[in-house]
DNA sequence: TAGATTGTTAATCGATTAACAATC
DNA sequence: TAGATTGTTAATCGATTAACAATC
């Protein structure tokens, strides 16, 4: 028992378990951390130490059965179940979002999305009514949703952040370009373009 | 002069900036490696400790000019000027990406959008044409495009960006939830909403 | 001047890697 | 068994923080 993971492990074992995913789409059973390691640029020593934080997973000699393997990663992020979510701000993006196909078997699903132009509220977006954002908290609370998606303009994303806080949410997934504040029990995670590409114009 | 700073003081720059932009808008003119830590939750001595690697852009006793620091960081990251960029991919994603707005004043722009399918090539997205992904490479090299952006199914990523390096793009922001493979000269940024969210789930 | 804040150094802290005994 | 690969330890490497002289 540790309760004391550092977080840049829990970051990385996501990015493994997508690339085991991919493995077992390929038919394949079997992997080592040489393999696993060589396919992500990471080093087979540094897989081997993160997922000795959580247990022992492997065989000597054999390697690891991607199954099994895949199936623990998903327990120790809570994703062998399904969590259901809400969008907030039905543009562009926000829309984009709750027609993502790619949250399925992934551990995610969105249930409800928001917005808060009369003109749209009522109307379809996929498969979903768009709801007002003024019963935002009222669903969050009725429906026990622990993760919001912030799909509005940044002048907007802090009050959304503030909603969903009051009606329950503690993860957040932010797509507007802007820092937010919220209590340190919730956590909060970035999605902006411009910060990545950014990062990658430093070296052109 | 320094040829070895370290990739994650490059990343936190475009944060920043971000945060210096925002001030900016707020009308600010001032402030402090203090007052912009507390803004970001980072520490103050990690904002000096990273800008010193560049030059000395604060005044003793007073702190930081907000605008000079904005150009300077500006100047870093290569982004005092405007990068054109393809998105590859004119489904929901690429659609809302080619909209967005948010690229403007922080140093890009859309060029083109692509896909294969025939029956919407040609077609418009906002205000750009859909072009035939089969003339990507030429038109890439005719503008001298480095930036591309992939937003086409994970099965079909790893061929936009081999067309992509193909093409003379050195740099890549990937919304497929795919690891890709790319010449080390390329530079690779990844965007997977349920890898920021599985990071969450964890701590629920 | 007095107060404030930078830029920078040295110390601390944490993460990665190399190596290997254990063992499948 | 022989070969291969894990889990783990200790060493190395790198990043963050604390502290303070310099100076606006």
């Amino acid at each position: 028992m540790n309760g004391s993971i550092p977080n840049i492990v829990i970051g990385r074992l996501p990015i493994y378990l997508r690339e085991l995913q991919r493995m077992a789409e390929e038919g394949r059973h079997i992997t080592s951390s040489l393999e696993l390691g060589e396919r992500l640029g990471i080093s087979a020593a540094q897989i081997r130490k993160d997922l000795s934080q959580f247990g022992e997973f492997g065989k000597q000699g054999t390697g690891y059965s991607i199954e099994f393997l895949m199936d623990n990663i998903c327990k120790i992020l809570k994703v062998d179940r399904v969590w259901d979510m809400v969008v907030v701000g039905a543009g562009d993006i926000g829309s984009a979002i709750a027609r993502y196909q790619g949250f399925t078997n992934r551990g995610f699903r969105v249930g409800y999305i928001f917005d808060i132009d009369p003109k749209i509220i009522g109307t379809k977006v996929g498969e979903f009514i768009i709801q007002d954002f003024n019963s935002l908290v009222e669903i969050l609370r009725k429906n026990h949703i622990k993760i919001g998606m912030i799909a509005v303009p940044g002048w907007a994303a802090q009050e959304v952040a503030d909603r969903l806080v009051e009606g329950g949410v503690s993860a957040i997934l932010n797509y507007a370009p802007i820092n937010l504040n919220v209590p340190s029990n919730v956590r909060l995670q970035y999605i902006d373009p411009v910060i990545h590409l950014q990062r990658m114009t430093y070296y052109l």
